[in-house]
Parts: structure tokens; sequence; C-alpha cells
DNA sequence: CGCCGGGGTGTTATACCATAACACAACTTG
DNA sequence: CAAGTTGTGTTATGGTATAACACCCCGGCG
């Protein structure tokens, strides 16, 4: 199931600025880095996510209305994010623990389970180190 | 800090329709039903809403940009839900045991962690049941 | 009384997020 | 070539959220 690299272009162009970027950005924001590219509309922005959604290349920051690259494409579908309040960077983790936990809780309920979002909000360890965070 | 019953006209008027609507709502879908009862532009739903997420009498489904009222105003901070595909109704749940798990994995990578969104999507015992659920 | 201040409200305008609908070019397959 | 599929470009529109400003009500206080 894992992404054979027959990206189209429009795709490529996404993925290489979210990778460049290194947080999360929204399709408005990508859109804007990418006019010189030669990306003119907000259609052509959302299509090329779906494809990169689709395949798991980048995640969908529902707390954010934004999406980010995955670094490794390589886990499940159940991920979590530590979001930074002050830097705006994330940290991502697998929560295969904490989906099996959630899977349960849900199970006791009837519920079937299909997809969890779980997004942490907060302060990463550069934050709280006192330093400023402008990266 | 539990909420004094002093809530102003509006907060009333959205925490009501949100009850009897038992499920979640966009802030425009309320501004559309409150209508005939007087409220007519966005900044005064968005208004009450922050009054009642302040007070913890509403949540904010993140995954779906709506908001829904809080059953049990007595848990804590971090709750998540279960959002059925089908039907649209979601159910709450205090994820107490979720967070402290959460807690520690955000601890691990020196996060500090202050507010966990936990939502899940998939499909409800009354929808599996078979039946279509139009309630 | 006259003044002030704060909270809640109303209103307009605007920004930001997301998609529908249609047209077209490139490619491949029969 | 005709037909189908995929990616793309473009226009227009709908849904979500907030900034900025004006107003009213009410309570405190000189």
């Amino acid at each position: 199931m894992p992404p054979p690299d027959d990206l189209p272009r429009n795709a490529v162009l996404v993925l290489d600025f979210l990778l460049a970027h290194g947080r999360p950005a929204s399709a408005y924001r990508i859109l804007d880095a990418l006019r010189p590219r030669g990306i003119a509309a907000p259609p052509t922005v959302y299509r090329a996510l779906d494809r990169l959604l689709a395949r798991g290349l980048v995640h969908r920051v529902e707390s954010l209305n934004a999406f980010v690259a995955c670094a490794q494409p390589d886990h499940g579908e159940d991920n979590g994010f530590a979001i930074c309040g002050d830097c705006g960077r994330v940290a991502e983790f697998s929560g295969r623990a904490v989906h099996r936990a959630l899977g349960a809780i849900a199970a006791a309920q009837g519920f079937e389970l299909a997809h969890a979002t779980i997004e942490l909000a907060g302060r990463c360890a550069v934050c709280r180190g006192g330093e400023a965070c402008h990266g």
C-alpha cells in the first residue's frame, strides 16, 4: 500500500514545500508560496493535498485547519500531533498504543472505530527551554 | 470554577438550541436556527459560543468545525468524541485515562501538555444496527 | 444630577478555508 | 480516429471566523 513515487507534478511541489517548511501550513499559505512556481488557484492545492493525504505523505491537523508533511510515511493511520503553541511546530507520534486504548473505549459503547484524531496542545521542549523559537 | 447560572441572554439561546439539537452544529447552523429569535449576525453567535466554551458547557469538535453541548459539565478538560459518520451524533467520553497516557507520551518528548483533542470517527451502535438513523 | 466605565450587544465589512462546475490538454487503448 | 481516463486550469461560490466600531444599559461615585 505504500507510495510508489509516481506523484504528479503539483503534488511534488506541495510536498516539497511542506517538507522544507517543517511545520503545518494552511492550503492558502501553500498557495501563496507556490504562486511563483505556477500554481494559481485553491483547487490546485487541494487536489495535490488530497493525493498526498491518500498516500499518507501528508496529514491534516484538524485544530489548525492546516497540513503537515509526514516524516515517516511508514506508520499507521492513527497519528497524534503535539502542537507547540509558541513556535507552531508539531511533533508527530504514531499512536498505536493510544489507538488500542481508544478502540477499547469506543467498542465499549458499541462504536465501530474507523479513524482517531489525537492532537495535543502545549509547549515543546525547545520553547520550554526559554529560547524564543523563530526557526 | 463550575458555572454559576448567570449566562447572558444570547448564550442561553445558543445553549438551549444545542441541547435540543442533540448533536454538533456549526456556528452558521446555529445562526440560522436563532434568526427568528433575534440573532442576526455571526459575531453574536461566536461571542455566545466563547462564553459557553469558557465554562465548559459546550465543546468544539475540531474535525467538524462545529460545536456540541456538553451533557455532563462536571468532567475535566480533556474529552473525546466518537463521531458517527452515518447520523452525525457524537458520544462524548471524558478521557482521563487516555489523557494520562497522552501526557506520558508528550512528557517523554519534553512536551508540556496543556490540552488534548481526541476525536474518533466511525459508526455508532444505532447505525451499525442496520436502521437508517435520521433522528 | 452628571459623569464615567464596563459588559453585552448589534452591524458592517472582511479575511480565511474549501469545493462545485466546467473546460481543456495529454495520454492510452481499441 | 474515437472514446475514456487523468491531471490541470479557471471561475465562481459557499462555509467558517473575526476585526472594528457604535450603541445601550446599568451601576458607582463626586
